[in-house]
DNA sequence: GCATATTAGTTACAATTGAAACTAAATTCA
DNA sequence: TGAATTTAGTTTCAATTGTAACTAATATGC
Protein backbone atom coordinates (compact mmCIF):
# COMPACT_ATOMS: atom_id res chain seq x y z
CA UNK A 1 0.00 0.00 0.00
CA UNK A 2 1.45 3.34 -1.07
CA UNK A 3 1.84 6.21 1.39
CA UNK A 4 -1.23 8.48 1.34
CA UNK A 5 1.08 11.35 0.47
CA UNK A 6 -0.99 14.39 1.16
CA UNK A 7 1.12 17.35 0.32
CA UNK A 8 -0.47 20.44 1.81
CA UNK A 9 1.13 22.71 -0.77
CA UNK A 10 -0.85 20.92 -3.45
CA UNK A 11 -4.03 20.32 -1.52
CA UNK A 12 -6.72 22.53 -2.97
CA UNK A 13 -8.78 23.28 0.15
CA UNK A 14 -5.61 24.31 1.89
CA UNK A 15 -4.34 26.41 -1.01
CA UNK A 16 -7.66 28.17 -1.24
CA UNK A 17 -7.70 28.84 2.46
CA UNK A 18 -4.22 30.36 2.44
CA UNK A 19 -4.76 32.68 -0.49
CA UNK A 20 -8.20 33.71 0.74
CA UNK A 21 -6.93 34.53 4.19
CA UNK A 22 -4.12 36.57 2.74
CA UNK A 23 -6.55 38.54 0.62
CA UNK A 24 -9.11 39.06 3.39
CA UNK A 25 -6.39 40.10 5.79
CA UNK A 26 -4.93 42.64 3.40
CA UNK A 27 -8.35 44.00 2.61
CA UNK A 28 -9.24 44.31 6.25
CA UNK A 29 -6.02 46.17 6.95
CA UNK A 30 -6.72 48.35 3.94
CA UNK A 31 -10.06 49.74 4.92
CA UNK A 32 -11.73 48.19 7.91
CA UNK A 33 -8.97 48.90 10.38
CA UNK A 34 -8.59 52.42 9.18
CA UNK A 35 -12.24 53.13 9.85
CA UNK A 36 -12.52 51.12 13.05
CA UNK A 37 -14.88 48.69 11.39
CA UNK A 38 -14.60 44.92 11.39
CA UNK A 39 -15.33 42.63 8.48
CA UNK A 40 -18.84 41.64 9.59
CA UNK A 41 -19.77 45.27 10.14
CA UNK A 42 -18.42 46.14 6.76
CA UNK A 43 -20.47 43.42 5.14
CA UNK A 44 -23.61 44.69 6.79
CA UNK A 45 -22.84 48.18 5.55
CA UNK A 46 -22.19 46.90 2.03
CA UNK A 47 -25.55 45.17 1.97
CA UNK A 48 -27.47 48.09 3.38
CA UNK A 49 -25.60 50.52 1.17
CA UNK A 50 -26.98 48.81 -1.87
CA UNK A 51 -30.29 47.74 -0.43
CA UNK A 52 -31.64 49.91 2.39
CA UNK A 53 -34.40 48.59 4.60
CA UNK A 54 -33.25 44.99 4.78
CA UNK A 55 -33.98 43.05 7.94
CA UNK A 56 -31.12 41.45 9.86
CA UNK A 57 -32.29 38.11 8.60
CA UNK A 58 -32.21 39.24 5.00
CA UNK A 59 -28.62 40.31 5.57
CA UNK A 60 -27.87 36.86 6.97
CA UNK A 61 -29.26 35.21 3.86
CA UNK A 62 -27.41 37.45 1.46
CA UNK A 63 -24.11 37.47 3.23
CA UNK A 64 -23.77 33.86 4.35
CA UNK A 65 -22.79 35.22 7.73
CA UNK A 66 -23.92 33.75 10.99
CA UNK A 67 -27.08 35.08 12.62
CA UNK A 68 -25.21 35.95 15.78
CA UNK A 69 -22.47 37.69 13.88
CA UNK A 70 -24.97 39.85 12.06
CA UNK A 71 -26.87 40.62 15.24
CA UNK A 72 -23.70 41.85 16.88
CA UNK A 73 -22.53 43.79 13.86
CA UNK A 74 -25.88 45.54 13.67
CA UNK A 75 -25.78 46.39 17.36
CA UNK A 76 -22.25 47.76 17.00
CA UNK A 77 -23.17 49.84 13.97
CA UNK A 78 -26.20 51.21 15.75
CA UNK A 79 -24.07 52.11 18.77
CA UNK A 80 -21.68 53.96 16.43
CA UNK A 81 -24.60 55.79 14.90
CA UNK A 82 -24.03 54.30 11.46
CA UNK A 83 -27.43 52.71 11.09
CA UNK A 84 -30.93 52.92 12.48
CA UNK A 85 -33.47 50.26 13.23
CA UNK A 86 -37.13 50.66 12.71
CA UNK A 87 -39.57 48.08 13.88
CA UNK A 88 -41.60 46.62 11.08
CA UNK A 89 -45.23 47.68 11.56
CA UNK A 90 -46.64 44.48 10.14
CA UNK A 91 -44.30 42.05 11.89
CA UNK A 92 -42.88 43.32 15.14
CA UNK A 93 -40.19 40.67 15.28
CA UNK A 94 -38.41 42.29 12.39
CA UNK A 95 -36.51 45.53 12.21
CA UNK A 96 -35.83 47.41 9.02
CA UNK A 97 -32.21 48.49 8.92
CA UNK A 98 -31.07 51.64 7.19
CA UNK A 99 -27.73 53.38 7.04
CA UNK A 100 -27.70 56.75 8.74
CA UNK A 101 -26.21 59.70 6.91
CA UNK A 102 -22.89 58.95 8.54
CA UNK A 103 -23.27 55.29 7.63
CA UNK A 104 -23.82 56.25 4.03
CA UNK A 105 -20.72 58.41 4.15
CA UNK A 106 -18.66 55.50 5.41
CA UNK A 107 -20.07 53.31 2.67
CA UNK A 108 -19.32 55.92 0.05
CA UNK A 109 -15.74 56.19 1.28
CA UNK A 110 -14.95 52.52 1.70
CA UNK A 111 -16.70 51.06 -1.34
CA UNK A 112 -14.34 52.66 -3.88
CA UNK A 113 -11.34 51.57 -1.84
CA UNK A 114 -12.61 48.01 -1.81
CA UNK A 115 -13.32 48.09 -5.51
CA UNK A 116 -9.90 49.57 -6.13
CA UNK A 117 -8.30 46.79 -4.15
CA UNK A 118 -10.18 44.23 -6.17
CA UNK A 119 -9.18 45.89 -9.42
CA UNK A 120 -5.56 45.90 -8.35
CA UNK A 121 -5.74 42.28 -7.29
CA UNK A 122 -7.21 41.34 -10.63
CA UNK A 123 -4.38 42.91 -12.55
CA UNK A 124 -2.61 39.68 -11.67
CA UNK A 125 -5.04 37.82 -13.92
CA UNK A 126 -6.01 38.12 -17.55
CA UNK A 127 -9.61 38.97 -18.31
CA UNK A 128 -10.09 35.39 -19.36
CA UNK A 129 -8.70 34.03 -16.11
CA UNK A 130 -10.93 36.33 -14.12
CA UNK A 131 -13.96 35.01 -15.96
CA UNK A 132 -12.75 31.45 -15.45
CA UNK A 133 -12.29 32.05 -11.75
CA UNK A 134 -15.82 33.34 -11.47
CA UNK A 135 -17.21 30.29 -13.18
CA UNK A 136 -15.03 27.98 -11.10
CA UNK A 137 -16.22 29.53 -7.85
CA UNK A 138 -19.81 29.09 -8.98
CA UNK A 139 -19.19 25.48 -9.80
CA UNK A 140 -17.52 24.82 -6.47
CA UNK A 141 -20.40 26.47 -4.68
CA UNK A 142 -22.80 24.34 -6.64
CA UNK A 143 -20.90 21.26 -5.59
CA UNK A 144 -20.98 22.35 -1.97
CA UNK A 145 -24.75 22.83 -2.20
CA UNK A 146 -24.96 19.11 -2.83
CA UNK A 147 -22.69 18.64 0.17
CA UNK B 1 -20.98 61.09 -9.17
CA UNK B 2 -22.20 57.52 -9.66
CA UNK B 3 -23.00 55.29 -6.71
CA UNK B 4 -19.98 53.19 -5.75
CA UNK B 5 -22.10 50.11 -6.27
CA UNK B 6 -20.22 47.40 -4.52
CA UNK B 7 -22.23 44.27 -4.89
CA UNK B 8 -20.95 41.68 -2.46
CA UNK B 9 -22.18 38.80 -4.59
CA UNK B 10 -19.79 39.89 -7.31
CA UNK B 11 -16.92 41.04 -5.16
CA UNK B 12 -14.11 38.57 -5.60
CA UNK B 13 -12.55 38.67 -2.12
CA UNK B 14 -15.96 38.06 -0.66
CA UNK B 15 -16.84 35.27 -3.07
CA UNK B 16 -13.54 33.57 -2.38
CA UNK B 17 -14.08 33.86 1.33
CA UNK B 18 -17.53 32.31 1.19
CA UNK B 19 -16.62 29.34 -0.95
CA UNK B 20 -13.42 28.71 0.98
CA UNK B 21 -15.18 28.75 4.32
CA UNK B 22 -17.78 26.37 3.03
CA UNK B 23 -15.11 23.98 1.85
CA UNK B 24 -13.01 24.22 4.99
CA UNK B 25 -16.06 23.75 7.17
CA UNK B 26 -17.19 20.66 5.29
CA UNK B 27 -13.72 19.23 5.37
CA UNK B 28 -13.38 19.85 9.05
CA UNK B 29 -16.69 18.13 9.72
CA UNK B 30 -15.57 15.30 7.49
CA UNK B 31 -12.45 14.30 9.30
CA UNK B 32 -11.25 16.57 12.02
CA UNK B 33 -14.38 16.42 14.15
CA UNK B 34 -14.59 12.69 13.85
CA UNK B 35 -11.09 12.29 15.20
CA UNK B 36 -11.28 15.07 17.78
CA UNK B 37 -8.65 17.04 15.93
CA UNK B 38 -8.86 20.68 14.91
CA UNK B 39 -7.64 22.16 11.66
CA UNK B 40 -4.33 23.49 12.99
CA UNK B 41 -3.56 20.14 14.59
CA UNK B 42 -4.42 18.39 11.38
CA UNK B 43 -2.09 20.64 9.43
CA UNK B 44 0.76 19.91 11.78
CA UNK B 45 0.10 16.19 11.38
CA UNK B 46 -0.01 16.51 7.61
CA UNK B 47 3.36 18.24 7.59
CA UNK B 48 5.01 15.81 9.97
CA UNK B 49 3.42 12.88 8.20
CA UNK B 50 5.27 13.77 5.07
CA UNK B 51 8.38 15.22 6.66
CA UNK B 52 9.24 13.89 10.11
CA UNK B 53 11.67 15.76 12.30
CA UNK B 54 10.57 19.28 11.39
CA UNK B 55 10.86 21.98 14.02
CA UNK B 56 7.78 23.95 15.00
CA UNK B 57 9.18 26.88 13.12
CA UNK B 58 9.62 24.87 9.96
CA UNK B 59 5.97 23.92 10.24
CA UNK B 60 5.08 27.59 10.58
CA UNK B 61 6.96 28.42 7.38
CA UNK B 62 5.46 25.60 5.40
CA UNK B 63 1.91 25.98 6.61
CA UNK B 64 1.48 29.76 6.71
CA UNK B 65 -0.03 29.31 10.15
CA UNK B 66 0.67 31.58 13.04
CA UNK B 67 3.51 30.77 15.41
CA UNK B 68 1.18 30.67 18.38
CA UNK B 69 -1.31 28.48 16.58
CA UNK B 70 1.39 25.95 15.79
CA UNK B 71 2.77 26.07 19.30
CA UNK B 72 -0.63 25.26 20.71
CA UNK B 73 -1.38 22.58 18.15
CA UNK B 74 1.94 20.90 18.92
CA UNK B 75 1.27 21.03 22.65
CA UNK B 76 -2.19 19.53 22.13
CA UNK B 77 -0.87 16.77 19.91
CA UNK B 78 1.84 15.95 22.39
CA UNK B 79 -0.74 15.80 25.19
CA UNK B 80 -2.78 13.38 23.09
CA UNK B 81 0.29 11.25 22.51
CA UNK B 82 0.27 11.82 18.77
CA UNK B 83 3.71 13.32 18.51
CA UNK B 84 6.97 13.53 20.40
CA UNK B 85 9.43 16.35 20.82
CA UNK B 86 13.13 15.90 20.99
CA UNK B 87 15.41 18.75 21.81
CA UNK B 88 17.88 19.50 19.06
CA UNK B 89 21.36 18.70 20.31
CA UNK B 90 23.05 21.48 18.36
CA UNK B 91 20.49 24.22 19.06
CA UNK B 92 18.60 23.78 22.29
CA UNK B 93 15.91 26.27 21.35
CA UNK B 94 14.59 23.91 18.72
CA UNK B 95 12.68 20.69 19.11
CA UNK B 96 12.45 18.07 16.43
CA UNK B 97 8.86 16.92 16.07
CA UNK B 98 7.93 13.42 15.04
CA UNK B 99 4.60 11.64 14.86
CA UNK B 100 4.25 8.81 17.34
CA UNK B 101 2.99 5.47 16.11
CA UNK B 102 -0.53 6.56 16.98
CA UNK B 103 0.05 9.86 15.22
CA UNK B 104 1.12 8.02 12.11
CA UNK B 105 -2.00 5.92 12.33
CA UNK B 106 -4.18 9.02 12.48
CA UNK B 107 -2.33 10.47 9.51
CA UNK B 108 -2.74 7.26 7.57
CA UNK B 109 -6.46 7.27 8.30
CA UNK B 110 -7.22 10.90 7.63
CA UNK B 111 -5.03 11.56 4.61
CA UNK B 112 -7.03 9.33 2.27
CA UNK B 113 -10.27 10.86 3.50
CA UNK B 114 -8.94 14.33 2.79
CA UNK B 115 -7.69 13.31 -0.63
CA UNK B 116 -11.01 11.65 -1.34
CA UNK B 117 -12.83 14.82 -0.38
CA UNK B 118 -10.62 16.82 -2.69
CA UNK B 119 -11.17 14.36 -5.51
CA UNK B 120 -14.91 14.56 -5.01
CA UNK B 121 -14.83 18.33 -4.89
CA UNK B 122 -12.86 18.45 -8.11
CA UNK B 123 -15.42 16.37 -9.95
CA UNK B 124 -17.25 19.70 -10.17
CA UNK B 125 -14.48 20.97 -12.45
CA UNK B 126 -12.98 19.78 -15.69
CA UNK B 127 -9.32 18.85 -15.68
CA UNK B 128 -8.64 22.05 -17.52
CA UNK B 129 -10.47 24.16 -14.96
CA UNK B 130 -8.59 22.48 -12.16
CA UNK B 131 -5.31 23.34 -13.80
CA UNK B 132 -6.52 26.91 -14.40
CA UNK B 133 -7.52 27.26 -10.76
CA UNK B 134 -4.11 26.13 -9.65
CA UNK B 135 -2.43 28.68 -11.86
CA UNK B 136 -4.82 31.39 -10.78
CA UNK B 137 -4.16 30.73 -7.11
CA UNK B 138 -0.44 30.93 -7.77
CA UNK B 139 -0.87 34.22 -9.56
CA UNK B 140 -2.99 35.68 -6.79
CA UNK B 141 -0.43 34.57 -4.24
CA UNK B 142 2.28 36.18 -6.31
CA UNK B 143 0.30 39.38 -6.36
CA UNK B 144 -0.16 39.24 -2.60
CA UNK B 145 3.59 38.78 -2.15
CA UNK B 146 3.97 42.23 -3.66
CA UNK B 147 1.31 43.43 -1.22
C1' DG C 1 34.83 38.17 25.53
C1' DC C 2 30.98 40.58 26.50
C1' DA C 3 27.01 43.44 25.37
C1' DT C 4 23.45 43.55 21.83
C1' DA C 5 20.48 41.65 18.64
C1' DT C 6 18.09 37.81 16.78
C1' DT C 7 15.64 33.45 16.85
C1' DA C 8 12.60 29.46 18.86
C1' DG C 9 8.97 28.87 21.33
C1' DT C 10 5.58 29.92 25.23
C1' DT C 11 2.41 32.54 28.06
C1' DA C 12 -0.98 36.18 29.10
C1' DC C 13 -4.56 38.71 27.57
C1' DA C 14 -8.23 40.42 24.95
C1' DA C 15 -11.13 40.11 20.91
C1' DT C 16 -13.86 37.20 17.71
C1' DT C 17 -16.54 33.63 17.00
C1' DG C 18 -20.41 30.04 16.95
C1' DA C 19 -23.47 26.64 19.33
C1' DA C 20 -27.13 26.42 22.25
C1' DA C 21 -30.55 28.31 24.97
C1' DC C 22 -33.63 31.87 25.33
C1' DT C 23 -37.50 35.74 24.44
C1' DA C 24 -41.02 37.53 21.88
C1' DA C 25 -43.92 37.64 17.95
C1' DA C 26 -46.36 35.30 14.24
C1' DT C 27 -48.21 31.25 12.03
C1' DT C 28 -50.40 26.69 11.80
C1' DC C 29 -53.91 23.55 12.43
C1' DA C 30 -57.20 21.05 15.02
C1' DT D 1 -60.03 30.13 19.39
C1' DG D 2 -56.10 28.45 21.41
C1' DA D 3 -52.18 25.06 21.97
C1' DA D 4 -48.08 23.82 19.40
C1' DT D 5 -44.69 25.17 16.03
C1' DT D 6 -41.92 28.27 13.61
C1' DT D 7 -39.42 32.53 12.93
C1' DA D 8 -36.60 36.95 14.17
C1' DG D 9 -33.40 38.29 16.92
C1' DT D 10 -30.60 38.36 21.39
C1' DT D 11 -27.84 36.62 25.18
C1' DT D 12 -24.86 33.42 27.43
C1' DC D 13 -21.01 30.66 27.46
C1' DA D 14 -17.05 28.37 26.05
C1' DA D 15 -13.68 27.63 22.42
C1' DT D 16 -10.44 29.66 18.98
C1' DT D 17 -7.58 32.95 17.68
C1' DG D 18 -3.98 36.69 17.26
C1' DT D 19 -1.09 40.56 19.39
C1' DA D 20 2.13 41.59 22.46
C1' DA D 21 5.09 40.60 26.00
C1' DC D 22 8.03 37.31 27.71
C1' DT D 23 11.93 33.42 28.50
C1' DA D 24 15.73 31.02 26.96
C1' DA D 25 19.26 30.01 23.69
C1' DT D 26 22.18 31.36 19.88
C1' DA D 27 24.52 34.58 16.81
C1' DT D 28 26.77 39.09 15.97
C1' DG D 29 29.84 42.94 16.35
C1' DC D 30 33.02 45.73 18.53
Amino acid sequence: MAKPSLHLEKFLPYRLSVVTNRISGALSRHYADRFGIGIPEWRVIANLGRTPGLTANAVVERSAMDKVTVSRAVAALEAKGLLTRERDAGDKRKSRLTLSTRGQTVYAEIAPLALGFERDLLTALTADETAQLDRIIDKLNGKMDGL
